[in-house]
DNA sequence: ATGGCTATATGTTATAGA
């Protein structure tokens, strides 16, 4: 089972580059993240005729996020549990129904910014809300995955520029800290127990020609419980994306399965 | 670089992203 995680920075113009890569990379069930839709504007036809079931949690105009999945899906939530009064679509997950069961969690964490302040407040928050729910799920004992995008820069590694995001949300020691509270409850990261280099990105600004110099980021990840992890038979990112044709400023980042 | 580009809706400007 191959899954993914893909911030697509908006649904209506990642209406090419989007199934131009599902032909590419045939992942069995993907989250996305930044669609940018509410549910009854999302092109889910589209994705129904390439052979995807189709599950939104949408809201107008920013966030917004999704399940795409060429397998059963049993079980769907929408909403990161813990604060009703949250009306941001963040968080969507479901059951994949391969040769084993997969619990699949898609996240768009807050960015943060700016730090300090209140947006940053809400971004530690959700994440504290998010350490209940990994929790949880490592206590069920069962293959499941968090992915998505964590805006989180887990160490100065994964950044080609560290010292510019000191002050950032996305790289401030609470930032971290508290994604680390979460892994180390018991997760594994799928690409860094695959690849221990530095210099692995997921993410390029549109601006100052970042692309083009490689000044990237790592923030969209994936983490796997323990008896996900003893599954796993491969895992990457999928760079290449990024240089495509009018591409999104993430690109995919997956997980193959033994399940 | 003091946000330099992109996307969306609130739309010929504002908000958000990272």
């Amino acid at each position: 089972m191959k899954i993914a995680t893909f911030n697509i920075n908006g649904i209506k113009a990642r209406i090419e580059a989007l199934p131009r890569w599902l032909a590419e990379a045939s992942p069995d069930v993907v989250v996305l993240q930044e669609i940018k839709s509410q549910d009854e504007a999302f092109p889910r036809a589209l994705f129904e005729d390439l052979g995807y079931r189709v599950e939104t949690h949408g809201q107008k105009g920013f966030n917004g996020v999704a399940i795409l999945s060429r397998l059963p899906l049993e079980d769907v939530a929408r909403g990161l549990p813990g604060d009703a009064s949250d009306e941001q679509a963040r968080w969507i997950e479901a059951t994949v129904i391969g040769a084993v069961a997969v619990r699949v969690c898609g996240l768009y964490l807050p960015n943060g910014n700016p730090a300090p302040g209140p947006k940053y407040d809400y971004k530690l928050a959700w994440m504290e809300r998010l350490k209940a729910r990994a929790a949880a799920l490592l206590a069920a004992e069962e293959p499941a995955l968090l992915a998505g995008d964590w805006n989180v820069i887990p160490q100065a590694e994964d950044a080609a520029k560290p010292e510019a995001w000191v002050a950032d949300a996305l790289f401030l020691p609470e930032s971290r800290a508290a994604l680390r509270r979460i892994a180390h409850l018991g997760f594994t990261d799928a690409i860094r127990a695959r690849d221990p280099r530095p210099g692995l990105y997921t993410f390029w600004d549109y601006q100052a020609a970042a692309w083009e110099k490689n000044n990237g980021i790592r923030i969209d990840h994936i983490l796997l419980t323990p008896q996900a992890a003893d599954r796993m038979t491969g895992a990457g990112i999928d760079k290449a994306v990024r240089g495509g044709d009018k591409p999104s400023d993430h690109v995919p980042v997956w997980v193959e399965l033994e399940a």
